[in-house]
DNA sequence: AGCACGCCGACT
DNA sequence: GTCGGCGTGCTC
């Protein structure tokens, strides 16, 4: 009696039992994919766990479908680092699955129906719904069961196809298809028997009477001198200058043979790779610095400023780990992940860069798996966003995550609520491989373990070629309200500068955090504003369309011309978001070009690139845009940035707030002047005397990092004590509530002071379900372990309760 | 997570 | 009186 336990891809703790003949069992190895029935109905891909005989007791177990691979595809390292995922961010095995398999990797079965050719039918009957159902499989033969929904046009199908089932008139069957289609390339050669001098010679004699054929032969000789690769149809085409019907005709005279190779869908093919630049002296010593201090730790945060060069610093590190033949990863934020940048890394590495993010399709991603998992030249190096630390990496050297700071790191939804940076030094350590971090500005926890020697740190100070780091001006423009210097929302000290860099033909970039002309739209005889009708939220005007929209679940009316409530006709905006910055700009510059880069203005596959390109060329004067546009963008021509307003970065209800938006506006602000010219940065603020953004204006990283870790001592957050946060939803109000009040009790219970709440978050209801939070901070000195233990009980107790059970639980562990 | 089974309102 | 709504419970 044989058994394996697999991991289904599906939120339950356990792994599930199937029995398997000998021969499967000596087949069979952990981290191969298995077909298996569960449940009813389905089919599901699963993960083999382990190989065993130890029948279960409890239950009859059923046998496996079908072995879906010949070799495992995922490593025991891999698996390894995915049960570290789950226990750390206390989420099952299944859903680590889910999240690091491409999804042609793990199909589910499809019910199809089929005509019963045999059954005799008795028309009569039939319902008109199953009539028509009939009618289609008459024409199809199968469908699936989506098609049966589109034909009849609702969601709930199963009533129709049993009552077909019964009357004997379908059977049913479950499916499984194969998602990966390799993509395969035609290729021609001559038939075999005309290798030989004689007939070759005969052949071209017959020729004679078909030149257009004739030439195609030659080309093709003259291609298989030129090249020892085999030769394509298509390329043999149009060299040929010909049609397809000619090849087509030699083919089917059997001179020619056709067939067809597996061919990679990403493929580089620039040119050939660049010599390293060389570092400058500061480079130089830094990376000489880092080495260093991989001697002695596993990882090292480089804290470099702005366009100060870090990315030839990882490039030599990157290098040297190639010399050694070992694999690097190179994790950014996902909007960084830029095509300027990944040009760059081809041209000093060529094909061996390999990019993986979550644009590319479900085939690409598949390739880059195996490439990876067989340590191919191509997969020595992998560009990617946070799901790329799922690969199956062989041997890796080095990881380098760049922008550690980012936020966008920390995965929130769906399960393992994982951070990128956290699990990728976790890899790293599996693979005894070191660990780079960089950043500008870096996020208070790294900064913390590199101040105390639990990670190595070196520092760039300068921008690269000297250029100086812009200069940041608050203006107070609640002082300039007073004193009527406001037009609309820009400042004359703002308006100025914007005139100066138009007329010295530099561009410039406007940020504001908000998309949308206005937050809400209020009467002002009664002071009504339109509120979601799913989310506590108001409506945002979004003056282009026309319309007013929920930034939270998506819902849109038609603006009204007048209050709902009372039918007055004056209305007003409250508020600003980039349109109406863009609108404004419109009306004072009428001659310049203004874009706007935001999620309304970027949802085109290629808008982003497009908007990009424009402001490259110089077709885009001013650039309004929310934080997309303090991302990577590295433009020589801007000279001036402006923040429309911080105040509502400072007044974020986070305890990060005061991090974010020091390290927000210090990226935007890094936007401006990358030449010899020093940049301007204006920051427009009601406060201009708040300590972050007067150390925002004297660039005072240090000072921000003891002033903020201070406040974090005190209120009891990280990096002195990690949190874990609790989510309640429910779509009603009193369920969720009594929910999360008995969670917060019972986790008092063990560990009393350190639980917050239950509070509402600032917006209270999404998509009607509402919504409450409890946080748990841990002690430094309190075992993880053990509070993860008590959790979990909590959680058991939680999940028994029968008045609870609608309501859901989000468990988020180091919740920033 | 799916999916089936089972119990209560709006339609023929 | 049925259809179909979603609460509940189970999956090797």
């Amino acid at each position: 009696m044989y058994f394996i336990n697999v991991i289904l891809p599906i939120p339950l703790k356990q792994t599930f039992t199937y029995s398997v003949n000998k021969d499967e069992a000596h087949f069979l190895r952990p981290g191969m994919r298995v077909a298996v029935p569960f449940g009813k109905t389905k089919v599901y891909t699963a993960i083999v766990y382990n190989v065993h005989s130890n029948n279960p007791p409890a239950y009859e177990t059923k046998d496996i479908h079908q072995i879906l691979d010949e070799d495992p595809i995922i490593t025991p390292k891999q698996l390894q680092h995915w049960e570290w995922i789950a226990s750390y961010y206390m989420c099952t095995l299944g859903e680590v699955v889910r999240a690091a398999l491409p999804s042609a990797y793990l199909l589910e079965s499809e019910t199809i129906i089929v005509l019963n050719e045999e059954s005799s039918v008795d028309e009569s009957k039939f319902s008109d719904d199953e009539f028509m159902v009939l009618e289609a499989l008459r024409n199809q033969s199968s469908l699936h069961i989506n098609d049966v929904r589109n034909i009849l046009d609702r969601k709930n199908v199963v009533s129709v196809t049993k009552a077909l089932y019964e009357k004997g008139v379908i059977t049913i069957e479950e499916e499984v298809y194969e998602q990966y289609v390799p993509k395969m390339k035609r290729y021609v050669k001559l038939a075999p028997q005309y290798t030989s001098e004689e007939n070759l010679r005969s052949l071209l004699d017959k020729m004679n009477s078909a030149p257009k054929q004739k030439e195609v032969l030659m080309t093709l000789f003259m291609l298989s001198s030129q090249q020892k690769k085999p030769i394509e149809a298509l390329a043999l085409q149009k060299k040929s200058n010909t049609t397809a019907t000619v090849i087509k005709a030699l083919l089917d005279k059997n001179i020619l043979e056709e067939f067809y190779e597996q061919r990679d869908r990403v493929q580089y093919s620039g040119e050939e790779t660049k010599p390293i630049k060389a570092l400058s002296e500061q480079q130089e010593q830094v990376f000489n610095a880092i080495k260093k201090s991989f001697d002695e730790k596993e990882i090292t945060l480089l804290h470099g400023v702005t366009s100060s060069g870090k990315t030839e610093i990882y490039v030599k590190l990157i290098a040297e780990t190639l010399k050694k033949g070992r694999q690097v990863l190179y994790m950014l934020p996902e909007i960084a992940l830029t095509t300027q940048l990944i040009t760059r890394l081809q041209n000093y590495f060529g094909e061996k860069v390999s990019v993986y993010h979550s644009k590319y399709s479900v085939n690409e991603r598949v390739e880059v798996w195996n490439n990876v998992l067989e340590n191919l030249q191509k997969a020595q190096i992998i560009i990617g966003a946070r799901s790329s630390l799922f690969l199956p990496f062989q041997d890796l050297g080095l990881v380098v995550v760049d922008e550690e700071h980012e936020p966008s790191f920390k995965q929130f939804n769906p399960s393992p609520r994982y951070h990128g940076r956290d699990a990728a030094i976790v890899l790293a350590g599996l693979h005894g491989a070191k660990t780079l971090l960089g950043s500008a500005t870096p996020s208070l926890e790294s900064y913390y373990n590199a101040q105390h020697d639990k990670y190595g740190f070196t520092e760039l100070k300068q921008r690269f070629g000297n250029v100086l780091m812009p200069e940041i001006e608050l203006v107070d423009i609640k002082e300039k309200h007073k004193k009527k210097l406001m037009k609309g929302h820009f400042s004359d000290r703002l308006l100025e500068a914007i005139q100066e860099a138009l007329a010295n033909e530099e561009q410039v970039i406007l940020f504001q955090n908000r998309r949308g002309f206005s937050p809400f739209v209020e009467c002002t005889t009664c002071g009504t504003a339109p509120q979601c009708p799913n989310c506590d939220v108001s409506l945002t005007y979004h003056k282009h369309k026309g319309q007013l929209r929920c930034h939270y679940c998506g819902y849109h009316m038609q603006m009204m011309a007048a209050c709902f409530a009372c039918g007055s006709p004056t209305l007003d905006t409250k508020g600003f978001g980039t349109e109406q910055i863009e609108t404004e700009l419109k009306a004072i510059f009428p001659e310049h070009s203004i874009a706007r880069m935001d999620q309304d203005t970027t949802r085109g596959k290629h808008a982003y690139a497009k908007l990009i390109e424009k402001l490259e060329n110089r077709d885009i004067d001013i650039l309004v845009g929310t934080q997309m546009v303090a991302k990577g963008l590295d433009f020589r021509n801007v000279s001036l940035v402006g923040v429309m307003n911080a105040d509502t970065l400072l007044n974020f209800p986070d305890f990060r707030a005061h991090e974010r938006c020091f390290q927000l506006l210090q990226q935007v602000s890094g936007r401006a002047g990358r030449t010899k010219k020093r940049g301007t940065v204006l920051v427009q603020t009601f406060n201009p005397y708040h300590q972050i953004l007067q150390m925002v204006s004297t660039n005072d990283y240090g000072g921000m990092y003891k002033q903020q870790t201070e406040d974090r001592y005190q209120f009891k957050y990280p990096p002195f004590y990690r949190t874990i946060k609790f989510t309640f939803k429910h779509r009603n109000y009193d369920t969720m509530q009594k929910a999360s009040q008995w969670f917060a009790k019972a986790l008092q219970l063990q560990f009393r002071e350190y639980v917050l709440g239950p509070e509402p978050p600032p917006v209270g209801r999404v998509r009607n379900q509402f919504i409450s939070n409890v946080m748990v901070k841990i002690p430094k000195q309190q075992s993880l372990a053990k509070t993860k233990a008590v959790i979990q009980k909590v959680e058991h107790s939680f999940n028994a309760i029968k008045d609870f059970s609608g309501v859901r639980l989000i468990i988020d562990v180091d919740n920033y």
